[in-house]
DNA sequence: TTATCCATGTAAGAAGTTACATGATTGA
DNA sequence: TCAATCATGTAACTTCTTACATGGATAA
């Protein structure tokens, strides 16, 4: 999956500029996909290049002409094509986890504040989520409650098991098998 | 968080060669991390230059010296700077929920083979996680944990809302504003 | 008055993957 | 006989991010 299916995702919804792809990609895509300008904008030349969108240039003042984009019919196909080769596993990134895995490095206050941190941003993605799903269609609706239930998931999980890293006494027992605290 | 952080975390644990630092990726980092020979080995010389870690070689017949490495106490201290800033946000790279997204834009039978997939995965993803959670450190455990939490609640979402996908009639309601079927 | 919104674009750089080179051993 | 395991490394390539260039209007 690369920036150019994105944006021909996202025109599949609707005409929109490259600044408002942008803005659709955080309202919508938010949890499991983003992109910056400097991808987005040439990934938009480049589709235009390969007869997939069509391009509309509206003049401003003061400003950069709005290229407004809709697809084209073979964008369409080349969307419907791309999506049923969609098979590519999930990938997570969670800086979160690998500073957990080595909890026993860092002083069990630090652990406290990064769970708190982590429980605080949870619940703002699943406040976003549950706001969402109200004006969504079945398929957003979806998408969006599947990213609710993991971030629930995720919440009650740290909530219930924050000892297993918090608690001094494992910590002490493990890490004694580590590095040695120099004097 | 760059490859070179993740041998460092990965030879706190213990001494390895850059082949074996992929295997214990692949078996204690899998499901939120992981790394390409390809940038494990140019990463591990990097670090060795910079003195964050030591490495001894072994003699081998018949195949490349074995190079197994060690922290040294500069690795340790850059080690601990590193997990002390990890501040980023998790990020998910979902082809599916992308798919999901688009739903009504492939066939109702497609996207029922897609969740019956993703069910699959979940469940071997689960058995992994719950059969690593027996011999593990506390930490290791908290982090199989949340993992084995999360992909559970995404197990029993898709079984009880795939529906909101799968179903002919909502999808006919909304895609009749999509695309027009060509003749 | 400072930041954010609008609006597009380019260039340099970061960070990674894939594919290749080499090649014996072992298990299915 | 075919694939996988062990073992390191390089080079080409892909893909994306960050920073910059430009600059008025508007909201806090």
């Amino acid at each position: 999956m690369d920036v150019r299916t994105l944006c021909l995702g996202v025109l599949s919804l609707g005409d929109a500029s490259g600044y408002e792809i942008k803005k659709r990609l955080e309202s919508t895509f938010n949890h499991f996909y983003d992109a910056s300008f400097g991808s987005i904008y040439p990934a938009l030349n480049q589709l235009q290049k390969e007869g997939l969108v069509h391009c509309e240039t509206e003049a401003q003042t003061n400003r950069p002409d709005k290229k407004v984009y809709n697809l084209t019919v073979d964008g369409q196909l080349k969307l419907v094509s791309e999506l049923n080769n969609m098979l590519g596993r999930d990938r997570v990134r969670s800086e979160f986890l690998v500073a957990m895995l080595f909890s026993d490095l860092l002083p069990a206050g630090r652990i406290g504040d990064m769970i708190d941190r982590r429980l605080d941003e949870l619940g703002k993605l699943v406040a976003e989520l549950e706001n969402r799903e109200m004006k969504a269609t079945p398929a957003q609706q979806f998408v969006a409650g599947y990213g609710r239930a993991t971030y629930e998931a995720a919440t009650n999980y740290l909530k219930e098991n924050r000892y297993l890293v918090e608690s001094e006494a494992l910590l002490a027992q493990v890490s004694s098998d580590r590095f040695e605290v120099p004097d």
